[in-house]
RNA sequence: GCUGUUAUAGCUCAGUGGUAGAGCACUUCCUUGGUAAGGAAGAGGUCACGAGUUCAAGUCUCGUUAACAGCUCCA
């Protein structure tokens, strides 16, 4: 007999060699209808594996990550089988689960290619195959064997991948006709397997790398019930009903123009005014927080930047140096404030008494992003950093970073973020040549970071090889209203720079010491932060943030002199008002959700009381009924008052 | 940067080698005293840019630019 344990912590006794669906049987049998994987101390393993000794056991249902993982890596064997039956002589490539689906790649045979028109053959083929609800079976095999089973089937790219493996550590699964080489771990069968999507098709390099051949990657995605995909395609209208690119332009917040060059926004005047909007805000919190504000040109002599080792690791993939008449006289268009940053501190000795020093710039930056890399505003080559630089001593960075989350959770606070998590990116484990500074340094640093988040009690995921060159950091991700995840706020400890620099300042000791610094962008940069505003929002920002609160609409032109009159009223009383008298078409846009985007409605001209009071209208509740100017105003600053007044 | 797709009016989009189109928006006029909407007329396009094929190119070919999707990248 053996020992499993279970998550709860609860115990119960098996005879040794039970596998995972036994298990899941002697529970319930709804569980075992439901149950896709499970793990035998910690390895997800199919549910069919013996086992054989004591171990600490879970069962993965859908609603668990491993659960999807392994019901979409099966639903990827089970299109690369449906493409093979569709197209023989297909080579298969790599066909793992992603976070939302699967895909394959494939190259299929000379002369075919696979375009969306082929999408309902291949999901209908899919289908068929599922009906026959085959085993996968899982068989460990030599790599000898391997390589000739992979060769005699033409399957030249499996036989790359199998080249790089140990001999005895080579597995395959074989559902029908369709036999993979593969980790696993997979489904029992295909049979749960009840409705699929392809997706999208693109391409991609075999192994990643450019000088490869392309393949087709053909994405699915699969569910094991027909209302779970109904769903998720739903979901997927709504991410392009919410796509800040579309809402910028139909807001008219910012514009992108080829004459002035790609990625290269700006803004107009709504989104300068939302985004003028969070910059006060930032700047009001960081003001009692104990920043300074600086500024600081938009260009730097290359030798900023060979001083701060940028142009050694970055100078080849960026914008190239400005020349001037002057021979041999370079600069270069600022990619990060740091340096200038850096430069400020070095102005004047320093003593630890004017520690921290807390630098903050909303500094507009230039970085030459691959072309292919630039998307609306959240990937862009000229942008805007809520940045901010603290000089501090090496005993204070823990308490700093703590000030940091601070303003970060403020801000999260502020703009109801409510799902939020920390990643921790640290070196990478193995190879730690790319990294700049002490191993002593970095250690110290990496532990801050650890400890800050176990004070806050943030819950943080801590990613091995994701740390800067420089630095560990903090980044935050806030996940939006449809699941999707997004980068935010940044704090990065830095023992580099103030190194490169020769940044000093004098001790209690009287002896000079370098101080640590930390960079740190709650929003990140303004353009990605509003992107993500706008998408997490849908448009419907906070009332303090709206660029218009409410839109005065005569209801005919013989209203539009008191129309005028009542948007003079609301501004003066601190309403944001645009007013809109061309148009007496009032129900079409209400009808058409035109004016989806303003919270109120204000309709002037009433029969009753016409020239005395105004309708409103708030969006998504409806009617507010007639009312004084000043009434309104008071009750839109009343919610503006109850929103901002914790910062 | 690589691969693929796309580019027609302010917006959304039709237009498969033979005189440039629709809806909405815009302008002017008419109508409307209502919980929200009818009519008439008008203006607006070097069909992204540049070459080529053709008697003839928005349409076919090539190049350039930009956008989109994916890959690679992100100080």
């Amino acid at each position: 007999m053996i020992k499993i344990t279970f998550p709860d912590g609860s115990v119960r006794e098996y005879a040794a060699g039970v596998t995972g669906m036994e298990i899941a049987e002697s529970i319930s049998s709804r569980l075992a209808q439901e149950v896709l994987a499970c793990s035998v101390n910690g390895v997800t393993v199919e549910l069919n594996r013996p086992i054989t000794e004591d171990a600490e056991f879970r069962l993965f249902k859908w609603e668990d990550p491993e659960g999807k993982h392994a019901f979409w890596h099966t639903s990827s064997h089970l299109m690369a089988e449906a493409i093979q039956e569709l197209w023989p002589g297909t080579q298969f490539g790599i066909g793992p689960a992603i976070e939302q689906g699967f895909y394959y790649d494939v190259m299929p045979p000379e002369g075919v290619v696979i375009s969306e028109s082929d999408f309902a053959r291949i999901e209908q083929k899919m289908m068929e195959l599922q009906q026959r609800k085959e085993n996968l079976v899982r068989s460990e095999i030599s790599k000898s064997d391997a390589l000739k089973f992979f060769a005699d089937h033409g399957q030249n790219y499996k036989n790359e991948l199998i080249e790089d493996l140990e001999d005895g550590t080579i597995t395959t699964y074989t559902q029908g006709a369709f036999v993979d080489l593969c980790r696993g771990p997979h489904l029992l069968s295909t049979a749960p397997i009840k409705a699929v999507k392809v997706m999208a098709v693109s391409s991609a390099y075999w192994r990643g790398d450019e000088k490869r051949p392309q393949m087709t990657r053909v994405y699915g995605v699969s569910f094991p019930k027909k209302k779970l995909l109904d769903e998720y395609l739903q979901m997927i209208e709504e991410a392009k009903r919410r796509d800040h690119r579309k809402i910028g332009k139909e807001m008219e917040l910012f514009m992108f123009s080829e004459l002035v060059g790609k990625g290269l926004p700006m803004w107009l005047p709504k989104g300068t005014a939302l985004r003028l909007r969070l910059e006060d805000f930032l700047k009001k919190i960081q003001k009692r927080f104990g920043y300074q504000q600086v500024m600081t040109p938009h260009i730097g002599s290359k030798n900023l930047y060979i001083t701060s080792g940028h142009y050694a690791k970055y100078g080849k993939d960026s914008f190239q140096p400005i020349h001037t008449p002057e021979e041999g006289e370079e600069y270069m268009l600022k990619p990060m404030n740091c340096p200038h940053h850096c430069a400020i501190y070095a102005w004047k000795p320093r003593s630890y008494r004017d520690l921290p020093l807390r630098l903050a710039e909303f500094g507009t930056v230039y970085r030459y992003e691959q072309s292919g890399e630039l998307h609306g505003l959240t990937r862009v080559r000229g942008f805007t950093q809520d940045d901010a630089h603290i000089f501090c001593r090496p005993d204070q960075v823990k308490d700093e970073f703590l000030r940091v989350m601070d303003i970060i959770l403020i801000i999260f606070k502020a703009l109801n973020f409510q799902n939020y998590e920390a990643q921790i990116s640290l070196r990478d484990q193995v190879n730690r040549d790319k990294y700049i500074g002490s191993d002593e340094n970095w250690e110290r640093a990496e532990q801050s970071i650890i400890e800050a988040c176990q004070e806050k009690g943030l819950p943080a995921r801590i990613e091995y090889g994701e740390a800067a060159f420089y630095g560990p950091k903090l980044d935050f991700m806030v996940k939006d209203a449809l699941g999707r995840r997004w980068q935010l706020g940044t704090i990065q400890v830095d023992y580099n720079l103030p190194e490169r620099f020769g940044l000093e300042y004098t001790g209690a000791d009287n002896l000079k010491h370098r101080p640590v610094m930390i960079h740190r962008a709650p929003f990140g940069s303004m353009e990605r932060f509003v992107a993500v505003l706008i998408e997490h929002t849908a448009g419907r920002f906070p009332l303090w943030l709206m660029p218009d609160q409410a839109v005065v609409m005569p209801i005919s032109d013989k209203f539009n002199d008191y129309g005028h009159e009542v948007a003079r009223q609301l501004e003066m009383l601190g309403v944001r008002t645009t007013i809109d008298d061309r148009s007496e078409k009032i129900g079409r846009k209400i009808r058409d959700n035109e004016l989806k985007h303003i919270p109120y409605l204000v309709i002037v001209g009433e029969k009753e009381t016409a020239e005395q009071t105004i309708s409103v209208r708030k969006q998504g509740e409806g009617e507010m009924g007639s009312m004084k100017v000043e009434a309104f105003a008071k009750i839109v600053n009343d919610l503006v008052d109850e929103m901002t007044k914790e910062f």
